[in-house]
DNA sequence: AACTATTCCCAAAACGTTTTGGAAAAAGGA
DNA sequence: TCCTTTTTCCAAAACGTTTTGGGAATAGTT
């Protein structure tokens, strides 16, 4: 067995393999214990300065790698996060999503650590992936996203002890570890806006209840009406349907048009907006013109669109990030009561928010 | 220590704590060797069928899974398949990648795999992180998807001989597994569908340049104007950008009609109907009245727009099954030139694909 | 009864790391 | 020179499975 120069091609006889070398292989060429073979690659100071950049030296040249599922079962750990996502919700086809995910991966990765996706396709089958991945201890920790007010995932992992952080918030008195998007500062703030312009009769198209995120909405948007001196009107406030954003959202934008004193603006995420937009056209409705419109979410049709969109918009990136930098520590065994962040949503105003006419 | 009924809660001084148990563990209750409880539980013939079923029971009863990373160590197989995305493609938001990453991951599931994902955000990250995952022993195989005309990722994973399956199809002498969508059919019957109507000036905008799936669009349009006896003009053909879909859509929907004779009709992927709809809408054009449309891929906006988008319906399930299957193949060994599927898609008839008028 | 085949089980090795608990060699101090 | 400390290395154990290669009963055959 002789080595080729390029450090992962050796010669086996006739035929050349991308081979990849062993901790005791590589011990062997050393002429060293494979015990001081992986002590020096990972820094101990119990050996020499001379023998560490030898190892790393002759390690870099041979390609050598650990193989992660031998150091898996020694550590005990599988340096693996878990995530289950759920795409009838219409909740992963947002931009926003990807960029959380993004987040989420990137980071993942720098810490050497794997993510593994699951896909279900309701909230048994959710459930089901996680267990899967909890009990046949194929994780270290898991992310969750999509919170509901009451959401058994949380109860069933705070039951067992299970390092876990939350993308948002649920109902839960036990403390636990989450990040999440202010929604309703963010609300607040668009909502006494729209006040600031003039905007007497700002309407609220919310989420689906059930979900965690919509009470926020709900609460800024209640806040800002407050703050700003406008009375909450019921008939502005309606909720779209997770199975049929379009079609639900569509239907009340036609609805809250036959009032009597219509609103002259509304609040909603930018999810929706197809039907939004398309009811006001049936309306002969102009956005931004006739009634002006704030989205939660930046996604690509809002800045796309004619007139653009004016938003909310979470920083889902840097948020995926912060997720899982808390597992992290969560799984370092802090006490997951201390990460409980909130993060600011900037506003972005652009055509669909101007004064009343 | 004593064993509550419920199997998997096991009494350890006063605490009561979420605790999995051994295969060691296990035989020890039995009173078994642990060789003869893994393979009772393998359903090894020299085992009898009495004890078989007191393992399988035990088993069952406090909830033993067998630990994945000892399994996969002493198998020297992962169970693990790698998958990387490019959300920056807008490709990622697409349903229809949903749908294939969701046959994806329950066909993994059911084969008792895991997936793991890599998110990267250009193809220099794509590269790095596939290699990290077959370089690092991560994974046992790959799937790829959004393939190019020239892709190095299939260069690479030849050269190495690693399992992997494609989604899509590229430019490469050598065998490989693929499992591709029709779109060569898609598009022509589409065509011939529309020529059939009486459309005799029919467009194409078709996806960018560099990629596969257009050039088997752009073959299946020019087939099907070549049997419907229709001259191909140049001027009815662009391609959109996959930094900028919806604008780049809108601007050539513009431009096409500055022509002397624009056409009756056109083809597309339904990611960018937006842009199209968008430059009928100035144009003051009718989607389905005044010009056809069918679209590739059938999006929720398909659905729910008024008039509803008549498309080409890719059974992206389906098709996600089928790579994980062929994959498993690959594992095991089997030629990879074997398996190479071109599923047919679909045509849905909707309400923008009249005659013209 | 003696031999062979079959049934059923198990001890030990192996997978490739990291960690534990020294031990030998070198250096320092008296 | 002798003892102590420090430096540098390593053999063996451990992680939890599956596989290998028998071995002891039991059953079957002559």
């Amino acid at each position: 067995m002789f080595l080729e120069q390029s450090g992962n091609r050796i010669g086996l006889g006739e035929e050349f393999k991308f081979m990849t070398i062993n901790l005791k292989q590589l011990s062997k060429l050393l002429k060293l214990s494979p015990t001081t073979v992986s002590r020096a690659l990972a820094d101990y100071p119990d050996v020499s300065a001379k023998t560490r950049a030898r190892v790393k030296q002759m390690a870099i040249q041979q390609g050598y790698q650990p193989n992660p599922v031998a150091r898996r079962l020694q550590k005990g750990k599988t340096e693996t996060i878990g995530i289950v996502i759920t795409p009838e919700q219409n909740y992963f086809s947002d931009t926003f999503f990807i960029d959380l995910l993004s987040g989420i991966s990137n980071q993942i990765t720098r810490a050497g650590y794997e993510l593994i996706l699951g896909v279900a396709s309701d909230e048994e089958h959710e459930m089901q992936s996680m267990r899967r991945m909890v009990e046949g201890k194929r994780v270290d920790g898991m992310i969750l996203t999509l919170i509901r007010e009451q959401d058994p995932r949380v109860g069933y992992l705070l039951d067992r002890d299970f390092p876990f952080v939350l993308y948002g918030r649920t109902r839960e008195t036990r403390p636990y570890a989450f990040v999440d998007m202010d929604g309703k500062q963010a609300f607040e703030k668009a909502c006494t806006y729209l006040a600031g312009l003039g905007h007497r009769r700002i309407a609220l198209l919310n989420g689906e209840p059930g979900f965690m995120f919509p009470v926020g909405c709900r609460e800024g948007y209640e806040s800002g009406l407050l703050l700003s001196g406008l009375e909450l009107d019921p008939d502005l406030i309606q909720e779209w349907k997770h199975k049929d954003p379009s079609q639900s959202s569509y239907r009340w934008t036609l609805e809250l048009f036959k009032n009597d004193n219509p609103p002259t603006a509304i609040l909603f995420q930018t999810e929706v907006v197809n039907g939004i937009f398309k009811g006001l056209d049936e309306l002969d409705l102009q956005p931004g013109k006739d009634v002006a419109l704030i989205g939660y979410d930046d996604l690509e049709i809002a800045r796309i669109h004619c007139p653009s969109l004016s938003v909310l918009r979470p920083q889902a990136r840097e948020a995926g990030q912060r997720v899982v930098n808390i597992l992290m520590e969560v799984i370092k065994g802090e006490d997951p009561g201390k990460f409980q962040e909130i993060h600011q949503v900037e506003m972005v105003i652009r055509e669909t928010s101007l004064p009343p006419t």
